[in-house]
This record gives C-alpha cells, structure tokens and sequence, in this order.
DNA sequence: CGAATTTTTGATTTATCTCAACAACCGTGG
DNA sequence: CCACGGTTGTTGAGATAAATCAAAAATTCG
C-alpha cells in the first residue's frame, strides 16, 4: 500500500530552505563527511519530509530507492510476519542512516513514533557523492559496522537473555543513548508495545517486570514515559546477566 | 586468553605460496574488487592461517587489529554472557568478511567447526587497498549491508518465530546456501548445540522439533548431519509463519 | 575395544504467554 | 469545562511452549 506512505507526508518546498550548514545532526551523521565548501551539493542531492505520529515512511518489500538520514524524532524500524507478529529491530533517532540493503527492496519498515523529519537521498545520487568523497562511503561502513555490532548485541538478548535481564538491558541503553544527569532519568518516546515487540516479549511482561524493578528500588517509574534509574549497577550487572544483582 | 588463539593456528609460510590467481573464493569474496593485474598487491597485505575444529581464532574483547576472509571450511561466530550462556549470531563460510568493528575490539568470538582456512589483513593495509580500489570499499559496505539484513532476519527468527518455524527457516536458509539438487539434500557441518544456539532454543528442542518435522514427512534425517527436505512448499510456509503448513 | 562425547528420548518444571478485566490517559466536541 | 470514546497501560488467573533434569543410545576416536 504506497498510498499509506504518502499520506500526510509533506516534501518541504526547496532544498534551499533546509540549509546542511545549520543542521543539527550534520556532525554526528554520515553528512560530517561531506567538507563545508560542498554544502550545496550535498543539500542539493537531498529532498526534505516530515512523517506524522504513525505514518509509515519506508515499506518493507517496496523498491529501495533512497537512502535515509534521521533529522529528528524517532522511529521504529521492523520486520513482520503474515500473521501480523512483528519484530522491532531498532529505534532510529536523529543522525541515522536507513535503507542499506543487498535486494532492490527494503527489507524493513520504518515508521513514525512522534514526528520525524528526515532527508532523503536516491541511491544514484548517494553513490554520487560517496565516489567523489571517499569520506562519506567510509562513513557509511562505519555506520553499517556499528549497526552490525548493535544487531548482534541484540540477538544475544532476543536468543539468551531473561525478561528482567532484556528490561534491564532496553532501559541501560535508553539511559546510555538519552540520559545526560546522575541518577540517570529519561524519557521513554515510545509506548509498550514497542518496547515488548523490541525485546521480544509481551506488553504485560514488560509492565510486569517494570514493576518488579521498582519493587526492588532499582528504578523509579512514575508515568508510562518517565525513568529514573535509581541503582545503575545492580542494573547493569542484571542485564549482562551476572546472577549477583 | 591469547594463548588459546595462536595454539594450532599455522601460519603458512609465505604468501607466494597462495596466490590470489587461484583462490577458490576471490570471486565471490570482497577480494573480487582488485583487479587481475594487482592481485600481487593483495596477497602481499594478506598473512594465511588455518585453524583446526575447535580453535577459537577471533575473541571477543581482543584488540580488533585485523579482518579476515574466510577461504574454505566453517565457522561459528558468537558471543557470550558471562555464565555460559552463548548466542552463535551466524555461521561463516568460504567468502565471508569478518572484523567489522565500531570499538578498536572485537564484538564477537570466531571459533573453527571443520578446518578453517583464512586470510588476514591488518586493518592498515585493508584501509590503504580500499583508498587506492574504492570498489573494494563499496564490495565491504555491501557485504555489510548484506549482513545486516540477515541479522534483522534473524532477529525477527529469535524474538517472534516458534521453536518448529525457527528450526525449518534454519533448514531453508542451510539448504539455500549448499543444495544443489532437487530434492534438496545437504549436510548440517555444525553439531547441535551449534544450532541451539543459533536458534536460540536448547539441543532437546531442537532434536524434538526435527524428529517431529521427520515424523510428518517433511523432512529426512538418517544420521545427525544429513538431512533431504521431502516438502520444500510446507517447511517453507512454516518457516514464514503462515498457519496452513 | 572402551572411554568420552554427542545425540536422542522421556518426565517434570517453569518462565512467559494468553485471556480477561479494569484503570488511566488523551484528544475531541458538546 | 467536562463528558465521551478510544487508545494505552496495568493487574490477575490460568494455559503452554520450551526449558530443565535424568538417563539411555549412538557415534567418535585413541
């Protein structure tokens, strides 16, 4: 269903208007590659778009066409069964690089947990760029690299890790990724069914073991979105699954 | 524990003596960017090794000075938790690319099966050849980028598929990658434990989930590494989660 | 051949899921 | 402002897929 992809998903008006000088993510994105003097171009190989709350920008199965970097917000990248299980395989965040693949079609989905913006490059541009800045394609296997230890990290948690040891692990990430302040508090951007799907878990295991960790005082829950980790070793040591926490 | 790295790891004598000219794998592996007239070039960044079944030549942890390139036999790639508990996150074989890092150490350990066979490269050197042949960098981002669709695959496999669809999507995946005939029949090189742990279940369930895909006639497993996929149609529906298989 | 390892099978336990109900929250419109 | 319907979150009781424990059979290897 393109159709779903384009609802609602407004292209800005002109390259020009979203200037890479003054973005925010231009330094810890793939883009830092690119030197100041070459700007425009890189601006001009881009277009510009926004998705809504819920709007899916990039369709598991359709044609790959473009490449994607996160401005801002967050979405929630992942794979489904026909039955409708699905498996979240990350959370994209400002600074992050979609749609690599091998097929000619996107092997995920990727959809809007608040409002993302995003640019948008054709891989033939992309490519472009990446002969001429031999930089920017290093840049992206680092980032490809980095992806790869996160994805493995990851199965090790989907394949033999516990439900609290999984909680324990999502919530040091988020804190790691967001948290500047000790005791590390944070916000959660998406909601619990997100979270199970990504831990491959229930919503009512992750509430549940939610709230066995603030039983046990080591976090602090307040709201569905606000955390405070309360006792951040006894937590890390649960999540790298040393009995003794 | 270095120790256990080096133990039964032959360097072999020189590089001469494996020219690039004739390897089995330099075209389907990264190598296939250098062309003809260098490929003196390449072997001379290369040191060759062979690990024997059950040595471990990557750990996880050690300082990632090299990459390596898989040249004949198998290996299991995993990591570990602290008590044991193991995730193989991929099985690599002749022409895979190992070493991709964020961090200066390994993220995973490399163990042989059978005897393994591999050139290594000093992140140095791989650097300088991918700076003077960009298509060797552009021929490492795709086999990333390839690795990492995998990795989303199987990650949906561990954290949303049963135990029976987990066991047939290894069994296509294996047949995949190795039968040539139809009806497709191949050889399992690993034991089982390896494939619990790739799977992310225990060898018990394994064991039980094949003797039970035997008894419905979709499969055949005479001895514990031979197998013939008798209905390729149901254990792929299986495999994919559809209901009717 | 015999010890050690791997594989297979059975009996039982358990962590997590499923099902069901209720509470809290959110935006909308009266 | 508050009532409303819909979504998201929380809690409990019971079901179950897979794990654990235990032991026998098959295979490998010196």
């Amino acid at each position: 269903m393109s159709a779903a992809l384009d609802f609602r998903v407004v292209p800005l008006p002109h390259p020009a208007l979203r200037p890479c000088a003054t973005c925010a993510v231009r330094r810890i994105s793939v883009c830092d590659a690119i030197p100041e003097p070459f700007l425009a171009r890189l601006g001009g190989a881009a277009t510009g778009g926004v998705a809504r709350p819920g709007i899916l920008f990039i369709e598991e199965g359709e044609p790959a066409a473009d490449f994607l970097n996160i401005v801002s917000g967050t979405a929630r990248i992942y794979k489904l069964l026909p039955d409708g299980r699905r498996q979240i395989t990350g959370f994209a965040k400002g600074g992050d690089f979609l749609g690599l693949a091998v097929s000619n079609t996107y092997a995920f989905s990727a959809e809007a947990i608040d409002t993302v913006r995003y640019c948008r490059f054709s891989h033939s541009r992309l490519r472009a760029l990446m002969r001429d800045f031999p930089a920017l394609e290093e840049r992206v296997l680092k980032f490809a690299s980095s992806e790869l230890v996160a994805a493995q990290e990851q199965m090790l948690l989907l394949g033999r890790k516990s439900a609290r040891e999984r909680v324990a692990s999502f919530l040091l990430a988020q804190s790691d990724a967001y948290a500047q302040r000790s005791p590390a508090c944070f916000v959660l951007p998406m909601p619990r069914g997100d979270i199970a799907d990504y831990l491959g878990l229930t919503i009512e295991t992750v509430v549940r073991t939610l709230r066995k960790l603030r039983n046990e005082g080591l976090i602090e829950v307040s709201n569905a979105q606000d955390v405070v980790i309360r006792d951040h070793m006894s937590l890390r040591s649960l999540a790298n699954g040393l009995r003794a926490a």
